[in-house]
DNA sequence: CTGAAAGCGCTTACAG
DNA sequence: CTGAAAGCGCTTACAG
């Protein structure tokens, strides 16, 4: 009945019993405007024969549409390609729909990790990624992200490490209206403004292990104080030691700056002690690189003269020699559900959270065994 | 005089030969509001008295002002704190404010130093830089991108290797109309739209190097052949061979896949060949650390049984023993040029663009020297 | 369950 | 050199 319809003239003909087939219309549409034209909230409405109020009603799935109309005005939708204008809602509805990725890590594969994580979790979500290094001890460092945020609308924030333990920045971000999700080694505030990536629980695994071997003069490479990172490093690896008894001797502990220059410096100045330690656990893999350089520069060699265990489990961990026995962080993973939290905080909903689902692991590698004396 | 009249009960009053200053109203306007409330053209055309199209006019730097209100509006903006909002501009303009990053190069340093770069040559244009990885091999790679570009409306995209060197994504970005700069190791198509890094350069002088180290034996290893800065490197690296009389045998040329584990792989090739080489040239330093890692393994170290040269001149390249001797590419300066020639583009300026400007130069370490035997 | 009108904050012909 | 009106593609009270 509708194909004879649509066979006059290829147009659709209404009378009062006959509705028009809204998919064949849409097909017409396409066909003349072809591939490239890009349709309209306008179009849709035209196509559909209701008005654009509608149309947005279902764009937004709001519950007051008939089935039937919304699904016709679905189907034309698909026919000709619609897709809203990010843009245009943005302006409606006061924000954009890009998430800011503000950040300070100065460690590549994190960065890169996090980005490829959280794009993964706004897979298909509408929402686009815009990154957004910064610097904590800069003059400007509140009034660029504030700017930042606020020029481009943003829907919402990932702060990682170690910015994303400035309390001056989420302030802000509270006063602007901003929402936020916090990542960081652990609960900051809140667990619905958090990701936690647990690391206390890491570094007692290194402390367990280092322990385990049979060390007894273990050191430890810590990163910034800043970084609350390197203190939960610190403080599990503590408990992992006190599991068997031991303890961190302030001799051997140095701070460094997560990064292979300061490993090396640090690490060279702990091997000269007498007696220097067995083992030592570094904050990060980059330090514990470093590390492993001070050993041979001072012609030693681990896991025999010493065992090094690392941090982060990135690929400098075995690019080395030995590969590093380090403590796997699921970076990648955090910045998923730090994404999927985000969305679901701007939609009202309990993000139901599984607690404790992000651990980090032990791995071990050649650069830990048990002590030569 | 003004300062009397605004006295009177801190309003401006307004007679037929004063008129109003503008600055005191501007003041006026940020006192009443407060330090968070975001002007719209709406209020700096009210405050300065005329039409919010002669505001955009000086927005846009449009000649058609006259200088007194050209200055007079520049002063209420400062004031006030405008800056137009990015989502409705570009919903007029029909694009948007946003710079697309599109990349599948698998090195976190390269990509994280691109988008510094990248970020450092659009600083203070008002644009922000979204991110967007893509597989090529992937079906769905094309209509990724273009729903990528069309859905944001991007102002332009930059595309770093692999990807630049894809003649489909281009050919789609010119058929919609996209502005785009294409970062290459060579010209790949009228400069406009190319920032090249020469790798040829580069890998002529790792070349020279080996050669007059004295080296006769000296193999290669290549990156994946779809990726053109390997053919690049290695067309150089016979170059600067050539020129001391040497040429590649095709016995010691392996092919990789710029990774670690391809280095370590076809380097424990190249040193079970006999009489093996007593040098490589590995087309990265990710493979030129697995190449080390190789020796590690067979017995041998580096320089005495094998000299060995890499390039980027990433941390990688420090972290390693010995540190590898590389060719350096000045990646974040790459992503600056990139950005900068981006925005002159849709200026229709014509980029002054000075040739051969980036070259790529030699870093010697401790992985080469003379041949053994 | 649906629609006509106004508005988000800008710009662009068109007049003058 | 400047302005009133319409428009970019959406959404939101407000009616019905």
């Amino acid at each position: 009945m509708l194909a004879k319809l649509l066979c006059r003239e290829g147009q659709t003909v209404s009378t009062e019993d006959e509705a028009i087939d809204p998919v064949a219309a849409a097909e017409a549409w396409r066909q003349r405007y072809g591939p490239s034209k890009k349709p309209t909230i306008n179009d849709v409405a035209r196509i559909a024969g209701v008005s654009k109020r509608t149309v947005s009603r279902v764009i937004n799935k709001s519950p007051l549409v008939k089935d039937k109309t919304r699904s016709e005005i679905g189907k034309i939708i698909d026919i000709i390609g619609f897709s809203p204008d990010p843009q245009a809602r943005g302006l409606a509805f006061r924000h954009s729909y890009l998430i800011g990725m503000i950040y300070d890590n100065p460690n590549p594969q994190y960065v890169v990790n996090m980005q490829q994580g959280i794009l993964n979790g706004l897979k298909n979500s509408g929402h686009e990624l815009v990154v957004h290094p910064c610097n904590r001890d800069s003059d400007s460092f509140l009034q660029d992200a504030r700017q930042f945020v606020e020029r481009q609308k943003l829907f919402g924030v990932i702060l990682t490490p170690s910015v994303s333990e400035d309390e001056r920045i989420v302030a802000m971000l509270r006063e602007i209206g901003c929402a936020y999700i916090r990542i960081a080694s652990v609960a900051l505030e809140n667990n619905a403004n958090m990701i936690v990536s647990n690391d206390r629980l890491g570094g007692r695994e290194a402390g367990r292990h280092l322990a385990k071997l049979g060390h007894k003069r273990i050191g430890f490479i810590s990163g910034k104080p800043s970084f609350r990172s390197s203190h939960e490093r610190r403080l599990g690896f503590e408990e992992g030691l006190a599991e068997h008894g031991l303890e961190l001797d302030p001799k051997f502990v140095r701070e460094g700056a997560y990064t292979f220059q300061s490993g090396l410096d640090r690490g060279s100045e702990l091997l000269q002690l007498d007696p220097r330690p067995t083992a030592i656990f570094a904050a990060n893999d980059e330090m514990a690189a470093g590390l492993l350089q001070a050993l041979r520069v001072a012609g030693l060699t681990a896991p025999d003269a010493l065992s090094v265990v690392g941090f982060d489990d990135f690929q400098i961990a075995i690019s080395v020699w030995p590969r590093i026995t380090t403590v796997h962080s699921p970076v990648t993973r955090l910045g998923e559900l730090a994404a999927e939290k985000l969305l679901l905080l701007k939609e009202q909903e309990t993000p139901d959270t599984k607690e404790g689902e992000n651990v980090p692991w032990l791995v071990e590698r050649e650069s830990s065994g048990p002590p030569a004396n």
